[in-house]
DNA sequence: GTGAAAGCGCTAACAG
DNA sequence: CTGTTAGCGCTTTCAC
């Protein structure tokens, strides 16, 4: 356990501790000689600067942390996994480790972490967690919409707003006029985008959507179809179902089907995130893909910039940088609902 | 950027930042009154310890790492994510965060990175970031055997010998004798283990085995087939092929197929790592299965027990712990070789 | 050119 | 019962 101290090389090189410390970090003025005696010494022992020390006195760690809420148990969705591989690619790239915060348990941490920033994965209101570390002194970079009850900070989002409008106008072009959305409650930054997109579509037109909020990490379909089942009875006009997650738009396929209604023909479905299971459905499901992996490479861009920028993180709280999520348009979305029901 | 310091809550409740740090760390003797006060100035003033300094005195971090030889891009690999997610489930579990160390870099660490412990993810003889690692003065232990030109550390394993002899005994019973091997060179722990299990299975059978070294993490079927070609046109005795990797098995067939022999007929074949794409194989490919996931749930308990362990780190050195490797047998080990060449 | 000294925030001795 | 002192390993003035 005895590891090589900057004293132990500057007593071996006959040097102050100091002098060693600039030796080997290139600053200083001392003769060539001095220094690469230092250097020799320092390689001839294995000495390695401790990382703890050095970040206590420099306030850098050479680390970025990131946070999903449960993350060992979100570690079985490929969207997790998917932008972690991102995130650490790019963290990598930057020569920073990437610390993935504990996240299991339900007592607030003690200690912060020692982190230089930190990346909120999926920011939800009620995560306590989430919450202490965005109010950790040091930069936060959310992975998607910060819901308007959390503090503010830096976001990276997939461009939702362009995709579900790709999505609602390709079936406007089929007859849709009346969608409704399930999707997470103000719990979810996501939800509200979606909740906002839609609206606006509508509003638009000058029709109301209808809307039915559902849990952020919902997996359950039956539980959306107990959401679902009154509000498809109660509204007939319905002619389009959008769901946030694959489940609400199973769900809401299984309570359409009991109604009568077939799904992709008198009402058009399609999903706000995509999974290769809606491939498999009948009719296969029209889906905007979540770019995890360019999400998670993003947020690391981003958060490394904002540790590089002069003017102080502030400056970054509030803004919203955006990356492309791709549509796929799919059977689902292809029936003329305004016929079938006419 | 004004983090709040212990020094902040001592002064805020009237104390000395001894009798704080004591007072919240629960230790001491003293008034409840006291230690009360202390609590909720440290509450109110939302004061989170610093880490690094915590670290820095105490010596421990709550952190583990993961080294992978070049991780951004081995997390594409299943494997790599599987293992990763199993130990990030296991080291929350513990209350630790968890690492994965930079590894893109071919200029050494300059710094020894704050964890308490480190695992290393199949360790390769020429890595020499894993190398540096190795000699850290924490603990270290390795997901995969260490190749024996490489420092002695604790030892996680998949049990490849037992779940080898089954495939090979397996073959045994449909008349199989002169087994080839295509495994990685001595870079490779893996390679070396699977190579002595096959030797020693056929040094029982009083035969020599045919082997082939690879290198690690070779992707290309084509290189496999390079390698194949030779061997196995010179050696028509052989009536098994044994590929480490899919890719040395995909070669194999390829060649097989070229020299007139039916691969799972005329000579069996089976792959020492299982993925997917054997399944599509035709015939379908035996394989063993490497349990990523399970992998890395144990190197993390194994490092937590070292960690935890009276007797210091020094007593796991070398001893390997092993994890069941699932054996599915397909049809590409159910012909009958002996008969088909006879 | 080089060394001495202070201090980052915290904890562990030991006084009082 | 609580405060004082020392120091973890490093960087950073500032003297010499």
């Amino acid at each position: 356990m005895g590891a090589v101290t900057l004293k132990d090389v500057a007593a071996a090189s006959g040097v102050s501790v100091a002098t060693a410390s600039q030796a080997l970090a290139g600053r200083g003025r001392m003769t060539d000689a001095t220094r690469e005696r230092v250097r020799r010494a320092a390689d001839d022992l294995g000495y390695l600067a401790n990382a703890l020390a050095r970040g206590l006195r420099t306030g850098r760690t050479q680390a970025l942390g990131v946070h999903h809420e449960r993350a060992a148990a979100n570690l079985a969705t490929s969207y997790f996994r998917d932008f972690l591989a991102g995130a650490i690619e790019a963290a990598h790239r930057h020569d920073h480790d990437l610390v993935v915060l504990s996240s299991d348990t339900h007592r607030p941490r003690t200690t912060a972490p020692h982190v230089d920033g930190v990346i909120v994965v999926d920011p939800i209101a009620d995560d306590r967690r989430a919450r202490e570390l965005m109010e950790l002194p040091v930069p936060v970079v959310a992975g998607e919409h910060v819901p308007s009850s959390m503090p503010p900070c830096a976001v990276v989002a997939a461009d939702h707003a362009t995709a579900v409008r790709a999505v609602l106008d390709a079936a406007a072009a089929r007859g849709v006029r009346r969608p409704l959305l399930a999707a997470p409650d103000a719990n979810s930054g996501w939800g509200e985008v979606l909740r906002e997109v839609v609206g606006a579509w509508c509003a638009e037109r000058g029709v109301e959507p209808v809307l039915v909020a559902t849990r952020f990490g919902e997996q359950s379909i039956e539980r959306h179809r107990e959401l679902l089942t009154p509000v498809l009875a109660a509204r007939p006009e319905v002619d389009m179902v959008l769901g946030a997650s694959p489940f609400a738009v199973q769900g809401a396929m299984s309570v359409l089907r009991g109604l009568g209604r077939a799904p992709g023909r008198d009402v058009l479905v399609a999903a706000c995130a995509d999974e290769p299971g809606l491939l498999l459905e009948d009719p296969p499901v029209t889906a905007v893909e979540l770019p995890a992996h360019a999400l998670g490479v993003a947020c690391v861009e981003r958060l490394v910039a904002i540790l590089d920028d002069e003017r102080g993180p502030s400056a970054a709280l509030g803004t919203v940088q955006t990356v492309p999520a791709p549509v796929h348009l799919r059977a689902s979305t292809a029936g003329s609902p305004a016929t079938a029901s006419t």
